[in-house]
DNA sequence: ACTGATTGCGCAATCGATTGCAAGAAAATT
DNA sequence: AATTTTCTTGCAATCGATTGCGCAATCAGT
């Protein structure tokens, strides 16, 4: 009995709804709701008033598949190497975020995918089932291969990552040889020799950085100990094992170089909990300089990562290989932040 | 000169392309691929043989268009009251990846969207879109009125918030009334008296927070004293400007309770700059039981709301909506965890 | 060998939009 | 008034899959 409601949303509009109580046809109705200019001002208005009055939104899957594109840019992230579910490191949050405002800013939406343990083929599974009009892949992970195989005939793919030896895919990151290298200058520079290394080597980004890591060894005369590297993984329970391993094998160390924040943090609070004073006894450096990094209490010393203009990189990139463009890898500098450990 | 490759992905392959090949109609292709039992065993092999051999995977918009439905669950984080434009509470991070998991497990792909700024009609635009199947949104923020209106014709629906008063949509969430209470009666218990609360009220989940913190203190027949509230958005740098303005405006208390961990453990850290002792001249208790939370020193001591079930329960009761069959709300019980805060 | 049941598979309609082409109406020109 | 030009607007094909219906082939029964 109550008065019909101006929006009755009883079924499913379509086009052709709006088209008969407009009394055209649905041609018409496409063109000026994308604003064709070929349609009148005035009938345009009328048309637009309707379909909103009704709450009318155009079928995405039907334009879709018509225009063949969808205006969704898959956002994936491999977790070859990790063993646990979690993606537990605040970097991805921050990437994520930024990449959204990104993609938002386009007009684009973002299909989020967590690549928990990588089959084969997943990536082509992604790149030829057309519900994306491209792909951006967070770390490389251990998905070296598979990114080279796909990047050989589909275009729209750009990578956050090291510029890996051989990679025939788009990159874009912070020079992470320069940034390990940055890290390791910064520890000798402050007296100390026995430099601990803690990451997983498997991902490359993270070999950059190790790379670089050995290179100021290297260069300041200083011996690589290879007991002093411990290979831990990016979530938050491993790198406790990892420093204890360290601490353990009774490897004497004066300073620790962290493949990310997260790991860095950890070894804090675990050589606090040891005994081992940061940084009277031991020296840390992070990487990243995540949001954490600068709050914890000692604030951590740090490889910054300018996420924001690396999500604008990597965006900017995309589309433009979208368009067809060819676009090469993009490598941005990092910065050392001298905090407290 | 090259061999010609078993996939030559020039162009992408329809259904068609596979029918041809295999020399048969793309109905005995879509459902040889479906599984449908009327085709035979051998043919259905063979069919899908080839389809493999040419990376042929199903164009997803097609296959949405036909069946009305696509296989996509759309995660809105509604930003209404966060004056920043990121998200930086780790809290998303793992309801996000939790969410990615429930979800990718039953077959379906995760759409996130940041809704920064939301303008009117957002939510109904999205449940129209038919982009996607259902919708999840994570906390209410600002948006009850919004949640409500289009609650009322849109089924798959939850929200993840607090039971706000007069809501018509299904949520889940913790008792966020009983958690706010545990936690001001383990702060009284300590033999606190004058409890400050950090937060802001206008999220319906920290309404709540926050009327169990007055109920706990009424019980206890201790005084309210409204110049011990402080609004703060979730943000990082917003609850270290709410502790200054506290200390500035001379408010004395020995107790915090923060709406979520990452204003707790902020709070922390300005107090001890602030040369105020945690927990010997303050005690601090945060909410959410943040994976940083149990890392930091000192650890907080924290309301724990366990994600994993909350993420399952939300998943669950939107598949049920999705399915037709009404599903109430869900309200979990929160814990107390005494660390060292 | 003939009828009826069963099985295997293709035809064609359908989902809801977009757009090239062209027809009819209106306006401008001669 | 007749013709040309310009505006509007609709017809119908198309995107790539799914599926009800029905025809032909195979098989069983007598």
């Amino acid at each position: 009995m109550s008065a019909p409601d101006s929006s009755e949303p009883n079924r499913r509009l379509k086009m052709a709804d709006i088209a008969s109580m407009v009394g055209v046809s649905t041609s018409t109705v496409s063109r000026a709701l994308a604003g064709n200019p070929v349609i009148p001002q005035a009938l345009r208005e009328r048309i637009e008033g309707i379909a909103r009055e009704n709450g009318y939104v155009v079928n995405q899957q039907a334009r879709g598949l018509r225009m063949q594109r969808t205006h969704v840019i898959n956002v994936a992230i491999p977790l070859g190497h990790e063993s646990g579910q979690l993606i537990s490191d605040p970097f991805f949050l921050e990437m994520i975020g930024r990449l959204a405002d990104e993609i938002t800013a386009r007009g684009y939406e973002l299909l989020l995918s967590k690549v928990a343990a990588p089959e084969a083929g997943w990536l082509e599974r992604m790149a030829r089932s057309q519900r994306v009009d491209g792909v951006l892949v967070i770390g490389q992970s251990d998905q070296h291969e598979a990114l080279n195989a796909t990047a050989e005939w589909y275009e729209p793919l750009v990578v956050w990552g090291g510029a890996a030896e051989g990679a025939r895919y788009c990159t874009v990151g912070v020079d992470n040889f320069a940034g390990g290298r940055m890290a390791t200058e910064h520890l000798l520079a402050l007296g100390r020799r026995r430099i601990a290394f803690l990451g997983p080597p498997q991902a490359p980004e993270v070999a950059l950085r190790y790379e670089g890591y050995r290179e100021a060894l290297a260069a300041a005369g200083v011996a690589y100990d290879p007991t002093l590297t411990a290979t831990t993984h990016f979530t938050l329970s491993d790198p406790t094992e990892g420093v204890r391993r360290l601490i353990d094998e009774g490897a004497s160390f004066d300073a620790v170089f962290a493949a990310s924040d997260l790991i860095g943090l950890e070894s804090v609070r675990v050589l606090a909990a040891e005994g081992l004073d940061v940084p009277d006894t031991v020296s840390v450096v992070g990487f990243d300089d995540i949001a954490l990094a600068r709050q914890s209490v000692p604030a951590l010393t740090t490889i910054r990562q300018n996420l924001a203009e690396g999500a604008a990189r990597m965006v900017d990139l995309l589309f433009r290989r979208m368009a067809g463009e060819p676009a090469p890898s993009a490598m941005m500098q990092p910065s050392l932040i001298v905090r407290q450990t």
